[in-house]
DNA sequence: TTGACATATATAAGAATACTATATATAATA
DNA sequence: TATTATATATAGTATTCTTATATATGTCAA
């Protein structure tokens, strides 16, 4: 496992419910929007993306629906709960003391 | 499992290589100079910390050597390898890029 | 019209990592 | 002598990630 992947661990929901918070999307669509915002660093997958969204739709932080897509297909929407904003705002602000705590911590002493 | 619990996943090796790019340190004192140096916050186990140093000797980022300490009590140093320091360096490079990237798509569109 | 690729959702199996609990032993202190 | 701290380590469990697979539809080119 890179780097890379061992730094991502954890994000997802984080990146799901923040793509959320403005727009209500299906999840092919918010794998697509996740890469494009991010320019192809996160390249979210299904296996990872779905049984993610349905953990955070059974936590109560988002809820679904299906909507008829173009001719016969069909596309679960998913938007965020208010219970979803309010875990989003908790969670950037742990971040914000996670990346600043860290940080801290990286930081050799002697300049290394 | 809490938000801080999942974003600090993949933090630990981070965590170890940096601590020990200064010093050379036993097990017990890397858990407690971590958490000194974060205030308390990375509060790293014994289960946690102990494996993840023994995955980083057996990929050559670390190099190991008991030693006695007071009376009969062994303590096992470990050093960091010059494996070790490349590897740091890239993961440093490597979280500056992620968390950027990160808060860059954690942005919302409308100040949300 | 058929084959390839993209869209769309989902699960299974295996690997990696984290957490809780436990084991063993020594040193210091009350 | 009992408790707490120091010191290293593993077992069992839970969670998450990765790779692979399943199913179905839409689009486009040969």
């Amino acid at each position: 496992m890179t780097n890379l992947q061992q730094l991502r661990k954890g994000s997802t929901p984080l990146l799901i419910l923040s793509i959320l918070s403005t727009d209500k999307m299906y999840g092919y669509q918010i794998m697509r929007e996740l890469e494009r915002r991010s320019a192809g660093y996160f390249t979210m997958t299904a296996a990872l993306l779905y049984p993610a969204l349905h953990h955070l739709e059974k936590d109560g932080l988002l809820k679904s629906e299906w909507q008829a897509g173009p001719g016969r297909r069909r596309r679960k929407y998913y938007s965020i709960t208010q219970k979803g904003r309010n875990a989003l705002a908790a969670s950037r602000t742990e971040w914000r003391t996670f990346i600043a705590t860290l940080q801290k911590t990286l930081k050799p002493a002697n300049g290394d």
